[in-house]
Order: structure tokens, then C-alpha cells, then sequence
RNA sequence: GCGGGUGUGGCGGAAUGGUAGACGCCGGGGACUUAAAAUCCCCUGAUCCUAUAGAUCGUGUGGGUUCGAGUCCCACCACCCGCACCA
């Protein structure tokens, strides 16, 4: 640690004084004060236009990491901002409680998942608050209430009444180490997301929420949300998939029909074989013989990781099977194929190696016939194939009544042939599968059915809700502790009474989180949510969070919203209106030899060089990236805000890196944060009431600054909006004292308010007010004082800047165009050539072309 | 392979087609002080130079459009992210 730091310690004792502003003091007094005056708690019921910030909230996983700290600074700006502009405000905080980690905590510690979470979110809660955020904390909830859950049950049973949630046998990613299943969406290269095991395929009765049939309608939406990066709207598109082109049959030769899907029927008489994947019925009816039977196997093996795939060979078995080409009628042979899916499409297909890569390597290696059947043009129709395929745009050529058109009247061409002969139709093909949400764990939302022997599947009855978790559970041994508990699955089933069994799978984790926003909104304590207080405030009108949530809980969550509106909820279609994805938090790295990765608190950085506190060998400084435990690269929020107070570090969140970036910390920077805090203390201290006169230059910079940080703060330009700041703070400290200084110096305890809150309100308060400033309204600024009277003016020769002039504003171009000739400067530069045109912008340059 | 993003001083980054490097950090020099901390002031892209002046170069590379390009167009390079045997 560096002596300044160690200083920081000594500071925060000495008293407060006229110089000297003490975060420990200062922030828990307004903290305690906003408290009080409820000055953040959102009222529904007035006549203000409403404004709902929202930041993801936490999994409590234990403590508050710098990330949580630039995510909530950047939505408590925007919340804070919004209550100055004259909105009602909704800034509400929560914590998604269930999930895997409580149950390891569990496993490891002894402890119960409820009791382990309850005491994190304890800390993180008082971590939040000395950070002094402008949070409605009377709104808060954590997932794992029964009061919640017990609502999401409902709505469960709503989506089943519906028709939008299925029970069926399917064939599941299989976590091996969680003993869990996992949605696709948690499968990350073959892996699981959380315990990075290989998944595992097995077959198993699971709940599915049916998104698919939103995927149209998520879709387009998509195009509406304007406000959404377009990153995360293309990974939206790109995952949901649509795909459209022509489902149509082959004859075989054993009799059958095998349907196939192509996105390509304009290549359709390029095809010179058809295949089938592994598990494909075609195939498993052949498995009798030995040697299909081995093939088979043989597919299974392969790797599904993205660097097995990359590498994998494509694997084919001739079958005796021939299948029939609906025009030409030739026989081609049927395959089966390691690179053919069987849950995409129909799980078999046309191979037309002259156009599709994979086909082309497939018939390269089996010796398949290659023709081509899109040319660039139709002149080249005879022209041979290279050594790829040609997937790209053309004309149809050697495709009989096709030839000559373009690829598209070809598709549109076969399509209709197919339909009108009855052997065929044009389908769309979607990527997005149902949403698997059974997972076999005790710490989540139980699902509330019953399955009973005389009557099948039954529905809990919603007077009985919540179903909710049994607190005697252990975890000694894997598996789910619900299934094993002695009593709690056994019940009487609703229907018939009879002996019954509890459904002992709970929802996957994202379904809590699918809909919290709406509980925020309101919280009746008989409903999940009100459908009035819904309209009041939503949509959310900033979302912030990661860009690792892109698919996953944003698409989720827009899919509960459309499937809750579809059964009547409310009319709320999308629940962000406008989404912001912050950059992450990272820090540099160090590692000695063995003792391997070093934090930073273990390290003394000197010039270039840094060594380790502990033996004092040279440490070799890594790559700066995202501050994780493993690299042991972490700063801890509390330690900070200790030695520096909460407006520093929220100040640091906000400076420097545009916030979709990442931020790097360092130690200099927050350093630089602090001496910045105790810089506009000083500067507030010298308001003068009995200061008089006009400083116009300082008065139009201070409303010009006005404006200019409103709009950076409105586009979330953080950084510029601090740089602002920076520049009015030293225009104003230069100044002598004046009527405009004073003003200059109450825009600036303003503007700050919404990023240091704590320094302006001590601030405010020692200037003699007694109303809190988070109920301030933003400055008025004066329109007529945003405009300049005298402009500097860049004069050019050759495009380059050969000096400068200062011209009254609204200079004509002749008197601009005189002034620039009569400079020395320019005259030298000229040096007698002739000037044969003068381009003159007025207000900004003159340039002069010889 | 497909899709997307980024590239500007030692570092983070500013810049409606119009003075490149605002603002912050680092660094250097100075003032104040017995000394230190804190604070304040000045300098800080590179090169040349006859040095308070001036010139040239400079926004990943190469072209182009323009009076004028970090910004627009074309081609390429590097790095990062997402998806991926999706028919």
C-alpha cells in the first residue's frame, strides 16, 4: 500500500473543518437522513410523470464485488437525475436468492441454503447502504420468500391453464456434478455454465415452458427496442433462429417417406444424396445390423465441445436404402451422418455438395457425385468446381426448368411445385427450443403439481400456494434432497384424495428473476402484482446490467412479459424500454513464481516495477482484466469506502472509461477521486453571500455546463459529463468571487448531487439550507447566456492551421475571409502565391487554397 | 466458418466532415514549509531547429472522395466478444 493511502487512514480521523471534508462522518449522517424523509421511497399515486431505474439485481452471493458497485452507481446516477427533472421515481433493489451456490455452501459448510443466504444478503444490504444509494428499500424481496415464490406458483398454474407450459419425456443436458438438468442456454461449449462439467445426454419427463411459441413474436419485437444495443438485439435474433425454407419428402426404396428440411430448394437438383443423423429413426431401425450398430456408437463419441466440432471428420455409412429425387427421379443413396443433428429440422437431409460446404467435404470424402447447380452467371453453367463448395448467390444452371433464374425465384419456383403436388411445404425452422425449467434441486421454486396414480398430473390448488420448502433437509448425501425427504412429497392428491406424490423438481433459477421487475412495480400481498400499478410504471425506462445476461434472463424475461400479457395480465409487452450493458470492472494482475497470483494489497508498486510486500521479490505485472478470485486481481468495495468514503468511489465508477467499456481501477485513480472530493469542498466552501457583480464569462460557461452535462448524462456518457465538471470546477476556482461565481459554484453542488451525494449534501447544508438536496430540482439555466458573443476562428492554408483569430460572433464571410488575409502568420505561410479560392464557415474557420 | 465490436500520447480516453489529443492519471519543474503531508502554479505527442519563433510528421496499414478526413467510401491487418456441423 503506498504512504498516501496510509495517510487516508489518519485524515479520516481529523475532525471535519473548513478544508477538510470526512466521508465517515458525512456519509451515515445523509445516509440516516434520506433514511428518515423516505426521500427515495416511490409513490405511485401522484400526478408526476413516473420513471422506473433498474439495475439487475444480485445473487447474494456474499459480498458486494466493484462490478454490483459500477452497475448501481451508474442506475443511482440516472435515479437521482430523473427525481431532480421532476419524475416520480421507482429505484427499487432486490436479491435473486435461489440457486446452486447456497447448496454447495451447504454441502461444504454445514450450513442451510436459507440460513447462508439470509446472512449474505444481510451484508450485502448494509454494503449497498454505505454507498449511499438511492434505493426504495421498503419494496425489497429476495426470490427465495415464500410470499414470492408462492406467487410465481400461481402464475405457473396461470401458464399452465393456458396451455404454455408442457410435461413431456425429453432427451435433457445432464449436469454429472450439479446432478442437474440444464437448459440450453446453460450449456456453454458442451460444458456446464456453473460446474464446468461435461453435459451428459439423458432422457427424462421435464416441465417446458413453450417460448417457442413467442419466437415469432420475440422476434420482431426486437425491432422495437430502440434503446437496446444492437449487439445484444443480434444475439437475440441469432439464438431465436428463424430459418425459412421447404419440408418435403423423399420416397426410399424400402418403402418409406423420409421428410427433409432445406433452406436451399433452388439446389434441390444438385442433390446427389441424402442423410440422417445417428439417433434418426431411419437409422435405428437399421441398428439390427452389427456394423450400422457400430457406426452409430462410433457417432456418439465424438466431442461437442467447439474445438472437437472444429476438428471432428465427418463420419458417413452407406445404407443399402436409396431415396428417390422427386424430379429426376433417380435413385440416390441414403447415409447416415456424424455432422447431421437430429433435433434441427427433421433430422435428416438433401446433401448437394456444389453448395454447401459440409456436403462438399462429405461427397469429397465418399466419393458422392458434385455438380453444379448456381453459377455466377448462366454463361458459366459448364464451369468446374474449385475445392470448396459455392454457397454464395446466382443463377440456377443444369436444374432443368429452374435454369436461368436467380436463387431466389428458384427457391420460390420449388416451393411452389412442392405444394401444389402435395409432397412439400415451405416451413419456417427455429433454433429457440422450449425452455426446460425442471431441475432436480431443493433450493428453488417448488413446482406446483401433484402426481397422483388414478388422476395423472394435477395442478396444486392455488388456496394451497405456496408450495413451499421443507427446512429439514440434508445434504450429506448428492442428489436432490427433496426426493428423499421422508415426508414432505407425500400428499393427498386434490382430485380424488388419494395417495399422492409432490412434483419434487424446482424451477430453474431464471424463472425468478423472469418476472421481478413486475414485483417491484407493486406488491399486493393476494396477487403477484397489480395490473393498475403495472401501467403506472411500466416499462422499465433504464435497465442496466451485464452483457453476459444478453440471452439467457433478457430473453427470458421478455418472454414471461408477452406470455403474462397473452393470458391478460396486463398490456405491457416489452418490460425494458431501454437497455444498458456496462462494461466490467478490471485491475491488473500479478504472480510470483510459485506463490503464484498476488492481490494487489500484496504488492507495492515503485515506478515500473512491483514487488511483493511479503519478501520483497520483483512480481511480474500481468494483463489488466476483469477482477476475479482466481486471478486474485480484487479490490474489496468495503476497504475502499473506508479509506476514502462512498463519493470517491462512485466518482471513480463514473470517470474516465465510457460505461459500456471496462473500467481498469487503480489505486492512483481513486486516489486522484479523493483529492477531487476535497477540491469541490473547498470550492463550496467559498460561496460568498455578499460577493456582487457580473463574471459573464464564468456565468455562460456555468450554464453551458448546465446543459451539457444533463445531455451526457441523459446518453450515459458518464465520463463526459465528469469531464464537465472538471473543467467548470477549475474555470470557477480561478474566478474572483462575483454574483456569477456564486452561481457557478450552486450549478456545480447540483450537477454533483446525483454522482457525490453525500459531499453535496453536507455541502448544502453547511451553505445554510435546510431542505435535503436530493429533493433539489436540476439547475435552470438561461438560454441567452448559452451563446457566445466572440468566437475563435481556425484559419487554414494547404489544410493545414496556420493561426488563429478571435471575431465577433455572426462575423460575415467577407469581414472572416479580410481578417484571415491581414494575419502575418498567414501571409508568411503564403508567401506571395495566389489565392484561388477562400471557403470561409462561419464561426469555425477560414480556409485558404493557393 | 458466420455475426458483431475495437484500434487516437506513457495510460484511461475527448473530438455535429472544420484548431487532434478536452478531462483525468502518470511524469518533470517550481512555490509554500525548519521538514514532510496537503495545497497552489507551470510544463508534458514525436522529430528537426538558427529554440519565447518556426517547420515537418502524427489517430492500426494501403488507397480513394473532399478546400479540409480520427470521422465518409474501398481493400487489408491485429485484438476482443458472441454463435457454431442449424441443412
Amino acid at each position: 500500500m503506498r504512504p498516501l493511502a496510509l495517510a487516508m487512514k489518519r485524515v479520516s480521523e481529523i475532525p471535519m473543518t473548513d478544508t477538510r471534508f470526512d466521508p465517515s462522518k458525512a456519509d451515515g449522517r445523509w445516509q440516516r437522513a434520506w433514511d428518515k424523509a423516505g426521500t427515495f421511497t416511490a409513490d405511485s399515486n401522484n400526478e408526476k410523470p413516473k420513471s422506473y431505474v433498474l439495475e439487475m439485481f444480485p445473487y447474494p452471493s456474499g459480498r458486494i464485488h466493484m462490478g454490483h458497485v459500477r452497475n448501481y452507481t451508474m442506475g443511482d446516477v440516472l435515479a437521482r437525475y430523473k427525481k431532480m427533472r421532476g419524475f416520480e421515481v421507482l429505484h427499487p433493489m432486490g436479491w435473486d436468492a435461489f440457486g446452486m451456490p447456497a447448496e454447495n455452501a451447504a454441502m461444504e459448510k454445514k450450513v442451510h441454503p436459507g440460513a447462508w443466504t439470509r446472512s449474505n444478503i444481510e451484508a450485502m444490504k448494509a454494503q449497498l447502504k454505505r454507498i449511499g444509494f438511492a434505493l426504495d428499500w421498503t419494496r425489497e424481496f429476495a426470490t427465495c420468500d415464500p410470499e414470492y415464490y408462492g406467487h410465481e406458483q400461481a402464475l405457473f398454474l396461470d401458464m399452465y391453464e393456458a396451455g404454455l407450459i408442457d410435461r413431456r419425456s425429453s432427451e435433457v443436458n445432464w449436469d454429472p456434478v450439479d446432478m442437474t438438468v440444464l437448459a440450453n442456454e446453460q450449456v456453454i461449449d458442451g460444458k456446464g455454465w456453473r460446474s464446468g462439467a461435461e453435459v451428459e445426454k439423458r432422457k427424462l419427463d421435464q416441465w417446458f415452458l413453450k417460448i417457442t411459441d413467442f419466437a415469432e413474436d420475440l422476434l420482431d419485437g426486437l425491432g422495437d427496442l430502440k434503446d437496446w444495443p444492437d449487439k445484444v438485439k443480434l444475439m437475440q435474433e441469432n439464438w431465436i433462429g428463424k430459418s425459412q425454407g421447404l419440408e418435403f419428402g423423399f420416397s426410399l426404396s424400402n418403402g418409406g417417406t423420409l421428410p427433409v428440411y432445406t433452406t436451399r430448394p433452388d439446389t434441390i437438383f444438385g442433390a446427389s444424396f441424402v442423410a440422417v443423423a445417428a439417433d434418426h429413426p431411419v437409422a435405428q431401425a437399421l441398428a439390427g445390423e452389427p456394423e450400422v450398430a457400430a457406426f452409430i456408437e462410433e457417432c456418439k463419441k465424438g466431442g461437442t465441445t467447439a474445438a472437437a466440432l472444429e476438428t471432428a471428420e465427418k463420419l458417413g455409412y452407406r445404407t443399402s436404402i436409396t431415396a428417390k429425387h422427386p424430379f429426376t427421379g433417380e435413385p440416390m443413396p441414403l447415409l447416415i451422418a456424424n455432422f447431421v443433428l437430429m433435433d434441427y429440422g427433421t433430422g435428416a437431409i438433401m446433401g448437394v455438395p456444389g453448395h454447401d460446404q459440409r456436403d462438399f467435404e462429405f461427397a469429397t470424402k465418399y466419393e458422392l457425385p458434385i455438380t453444379r447447380v448456381i453459377a455466377r452467371d448462366f454463361s458459366e453453367a459448364s464451369a468446374p468446381m474449385g475445392d470448396e463448395a459455392e454457397p454464395g448467390d446466382g443463377v440456377c444452371v443444369n436444374s432443368d426448368f429452374l435454369d436461368g433464374m436467380s436463387v431466389e425465384d428458384g427457391k420460390a419456383e420449388i416451393i411452389k411445385r412442392a405444394e401444389d403436388g402435395g409432397w412439400g411445404e415451405g416451413t419456417t425452422v427455429w433454433r429457440l427450443r422450449d425452455w426446460g425449467i425442471s431441475r432436480q434441486r431443493y433450493w428453488g421454486t417448488p413446482i406446483p403439481f401433484i402426481h397422483c396414480d388414478a388422476c395423472g398430473i394435477v395442478p396444486v390448488p392455488k388456496d394451497q400456494l405456496p408450495v413451499t420448502l421443507p427446512e429439514d433437509v440434508d445434504f450429506e448425501t448428492p442428489g436432490n434432497p427433496l426426493e428423499r425427504h421422508a415426508t414432505w412429497k407425500h400428499c393427498a392428491c386434490p382430485k380424488c384424495g388419494g395417495e399422492a406424490r409432490r412434483e419434487t423438481d424446482t424451477l430453474d433459477t431464471f424463472t425468478n428473476s423472469s418476472w421481478y421487475f413486475l414485483r417491484f412495480a407493486s406488491q399486493p400481498d393476494d396477487a403477484p402484482f397489480d395490473a393498475d400499478e403495472i401501467a403506472k410504471w411500466m416499462p422499465v425506462e433504464h435497465y442496466i446490467g451485464g452483457i453476459e445476461h444478453a440471452i439467457l434472463h433478457l430473453l427470458y424475461a421478455r418472454f414471461w412479459t408477452r406470455a403474462l400479457a397473452h393470458i391478460g395480465k396486463f398490456d405491457v409487452k416489452e418490460p425494458f424500454a431501454s437497455l444498458f450493458t456496462q462494461g466490467m470492472v478490471t485491475h491488473e494482475t500479478y504472480r510470483l513464481g510459485e506463490r503464484g497470483w498476488l492481490s494487489p494489497s500484496e504488492v507495492r508498486i515503485d515506478g515500473e516495477k512491483a514487488f511483493a510486500l511479503e519478501g520483497g521479490e520483483e512480481v511480474e505485472r500481468g494483463r489488466v482484466i476483469k477482477m476475479s478470485k482466481s486471478k486474485k486481481n480484487v479490490v474489496d468495495p468495503d476497504n475502499i469506502i473506508e479509506q476514502y468514503g462512498a463519493d470517491a468511489v462512485r466518482w471513480f465508477m463514473l470517470s474516465d472509461s465510457p460505461p459500456e467499456r471496462d473500467l481498469p481501477w487503480s489505486e492512483a485513480g481513486i486516489e486522484g477521486c479523493y483529492r477531487f472530493v476535497q477540491r469541490l469542498w473547498r470550492l463550496f466552501d467559498q460561496f460568498d453571500d455578499s460577493a456582487a457583480g457580473e463574471d459573464k464569462p464564468l456565468a455562460r460557461r456555468a450554464h453551458q455546463a448546465i446543459v451539457a452535462v444533463a445531455e451526457d448524462i441523459e446518453a450515459l456518457s458518464f465520463n463526459k459529463a465528469v469531464a464537465r465538471i472538471y473543467e467548470l470546477t477549475a474555470a470557477t476556482e480561478k474566478a474572483a468571487p462575483s454574483e456569477s461565481r456564486n452561481f457557478a459554484i450552486r450549478a456545480l453542488l447540483h450537477m454533483v448531487s446525483p454522482m457525490m451525494p453525500h459531499l453535496a449534501e453536507e455541502a448544502h447544508a453547511k451553505m445554510g439550507a435546510d431542505a435535503l438536496l436530493a429533493d433539489a430540482a436540476w439547475p435552470e439555466h438561461d438560454k441567452a447566456m448559452l451563446v457566445e458573443d466572440e468566437v475563435t476562428i481556425a484559419v487554414q492554408h494547404k489544410g493545414k492551421l496556420r493561426d488563429t483569430l478571435t471575431a465577433p460572433k455572426g462575423a460575415s464571410k467577407e469581414d472572416l475571409e479580410a481578417m484571415a488575409l491581414a494575419s502575418e502568420k498567414v501571409q508568411r505561410s503564403l508567401d506571395g502565391a495566389e489565392v484561388r479560392k477562400v471557403i470561409v464557415v462561419p464561426d469555425r474557420l477560414v480556409n485558404i487554397v493557393t
